[in-house]
DNA sequence: TTACTTAGTGTAAAAAATACACGCTATATT
DNA sequence: AATATAGCGTGTATTTTTTACACTAAGTAA
């Protein structure tokens, strides 16, 4: 059947194999590394993996992959992030890409880093799948062990991103599930900005923008004096977009 | 002489059309672009290239280059300004990586975004060298003609960040010659944040940083009465870190 | 000498940031 | 039922920062 086109069959299989030996290459040049951000417990914690591959198997490392010949960076981060924790319309934020000729021991990877807030607690528990690791878990970023590639680097890079722009758009209530109290609020920028702030004057400053609802509402089963609740009105962003918030 | 060969003889042929093919389509995965601010006679500017190889042949477009398999972006951004301006030791910083799949038109490229602020006008006047480029020409960012690939959107995003920077950071001071004056050191500001400003406020607010050095100099062969000339101390940075400058 | 152009200066009012302490109230305990 | 507990919620005075605003001074050119 293929005497007449001996050398054309011999071709194909070539051209396969070596596409197989270069395409790697080209495939493994990107990653996404993702800074996955919650708030629980009083905490701001950090999604981490255990690496269940060589290199760096057996460490701890952010979550990331490599990005697809047909997805954008953006698409891509969106994606990973949907294998990792399962969620979908998470706002994430490319915020710095690490491209040192050593960074990744096997070649050449330039990574693309976001970050994302997610609402951690309450029903809304993030279940990380990932195939690549042992385990996923949420660990306190003032309590990190020591990171695989420069990962490290990245995190840090992360957090000051976040520090940052948590004095100028609203990524605070990202972090808290849809109904907050206002101590919950003001432990986000605490935690965030790594310093105590006065009480008073934290709340004076919110309600004065605008853009809390008091629901009328209180909390329920908790010891002792029950707080009020409040959500955010996603619709008068603006103001605090504008100008820096000092605490 | 290839008579008992002929198989392995076509291979080789093959193998290298097939890595011409696809290696290229590797090493031009990742490009640096280079938005280059200068300010010269009160306008602030951009240095544009105008292409002479295709794609987008005869169209406008930001200074750029591949980086090479054996260098890091920043070393890769410092290379090609070298490059293009004959300069070295201006600092340059990475702002944000544009991947979307069809930015190229002739395959995947990734591209890293830096800027730059340069001294223009004086004796340092920048002539640009490139071999890819007819000319290269400093524009006024508000004057711009249209550019190629997402090249428009490259340099919004880097317009903003210099918006954003100069309430923070003392990033004027690089536009301008060593000695300056303070009404040059207005226009600077007021040609970024793209507003007027009042006169006697920036004044005062500038000099309450101490970060200005009278140098008991005034401006020479000016029409009309010279103003005095000042130095921007650098040991005396933090304090602008620190808060936002707000006008 | 005059006309012109830019340099250089101060104050008052408004707004924003800061510092600071105690009574309230829902729950848990006895 | 009484009491202890622990976080909730509130106001004012002071200081600092920001803003608005207009004229005189000095040097050049004709």
């Amino acid at each position: 059947m293929f005497t007449g086109n001996k050398y054309i069959y011999l071709l194909l299989i070539f051209k396969i194999s070596v596409l197989k030996e270069v395409l790697p290459k080209f495939n493994s040049t990107f990653s996404i590394d993702c800074v996955l951000f919650g708030f629980d417990e009083g905490e701001l914690k950090i999604l981490l993996i255990e690496r269940n591959e060589e290199p760096f198997k057996d460490w701890w490392a952010l979550p990331g992959n490599l990005v697809e010949e047909n997805e954008s960076l953006d698409q891509s981060a969106t994606r990973i992030l949907h294998e990792l924790t399962g969620l979908s319309d998470i706002y994430m934020e490319q915020y710095y890409t690490f491209g040192d000729v050593n960074r990744h021991p096997q070649g050449r990877v330039v990574s693309i880093a976001y970050y994302a807030l997610l609402r951690l607690g309450g029903d809304k528990v993030v279940k990380p799948i990932s195939n690549y690791a042992k385990q996923a878990y949420w660990i306190n970023v003032k309590d990190l062990p020591k990171l695989a590639f420069d990962h490290q680097q990245i995190f840090e890079k992360g957090m000051e991103k976040i520090m940052r722009r948590i004095k100028h758009q609203p990524i605070a209530f990202e972090l808290l599930p849809e109904k907050f109290t206002l101590t919950q609020l003001q432990n986000v920028y605490e935690v965030i900005l790594n310093k105590k702030l006065d009480k008073r004057n934290f709340r004076k400053k919110m309600l004065s923008f605008g853009v809390l609802r008091d629901l009328n509402e209180k909390q329920y089963g908790v010891s002792f004096r029950a707080a009020t609740l409040y959500k955010f009105d996603k619709r008068k962003y603006a103001k605090l977009f504008s100008k820096e918030i000092s605490f």
